[in-house]
DNA sequence: CTCTATGCAAAGGTTTTGCACTACC
DNA sequence: GGTAGTGCAAAACCTTTGCATAGAG
């Protein structure tokens, strides 16, 4: 699905739900959007909305973010700074969507695949637990970290 | 392994990592040690021991879980509410821990079995990323909420 | 006895809120 | 035009830090 499709099925929930689609919100979205891969945290869609000159406050992202969260139209997620980011939710994204974090230089890559057919289906049988989304991180080295510390350990020591 | 034996166990990695065994950390650790099932967070803590007693500071708590944190003896973990938790990370609990949390009434539950042997061989190769250690969540809803949506669904509409 | 750990309070950073003003529907 | 949304600043919240004091090794 383009850009633009996901543009006008946002707004058309959030019209739905009886939002008013006002600039500002346009502008969020869009953001959120053109940037899916990446995690933003508020502050950083409020600086990216700086750099396109738009300049409106800091609270609005936020509330706006909780629109969308409320919405289910975006997830909330944490990794371990204590900064919240957020994930568009779109429902071809849903369930195919991990992250590998690399705990020697933080880069984070997303990973589309689902992993988690079959065990979640175990989940649901073993502890009867009806599953509607789900969260999974990995932590370990990246392959350019793997190399570093590889050369590392031949040059030093 | 018994509570006692941890104990000990934990303030020997202390002691030989060169921090002092003052009383305070001795009683934080031993509340850890005593609600591992039950992820809190530093205030949980801190009332926690006020609960019993003691009363030292908030921030006595804080630097005593990064000490831990820093000794791998702990992980944060973050759910949904931007407040940090703690889970014990001794080595038979490693890798056999996930969590289930019920997006109805926020209730939490730790399963202990190791789904994702194959997912992480899957992950080593595929996108050459070397795994040590995983986070793992399943939101949706618990057998109750379940029960108590279906009694819902025929009483109300 | 020394050096680390503590307690308190103040500062820091992120997120939320109150209120007057604006603008969408 | 009425109501929901905005901006700003202040508050609230969790966490960290500075500094004088206390206590472990």
């Amino acid at each position: 699905m383009d850009t633009n499709d996901e543009m006008i099925k946002i707004q058309n929930c959030m019209h739905d739900a009886g939002f008013k689609l006002t600039f500002q919100r346009q502008a969020i979205v869009k953001v959120l959007l053109d940037h899916h891969q990446e995690h933003l945290s508020a502050e950083e869609i409020y600086i990216e909305l700086l750099k396109q000159s738009f300049s409106f406050g800091l609270a609005t992202v936020y509330r706006t973010l909780d629109i969308l969260t409320e919405m289910n139209l975006l997830t909330r997620v944490s990794f371990e700074d204590g900064i919240a980011r957020y994930d568009l939710r779109t429902e071809d994204r849903r369930h195919f969507h991990h992250h590998l974090i690399c705990t020697q230089c933080g880069k984070t890559v997303e990973i589309h695949q689902d992993l988690l057919i079959d065990v979640e289906k175990l989940v649901a049988h073993q502890y009867h637990f009806e599953v509607s989304d789900h969260r999974l991180t990995f932590l370990g080295l990246c392959a350019d970290c793997q190399r570093k510390k590889a050369l590392g350990d031949v040059s030093h020591r």
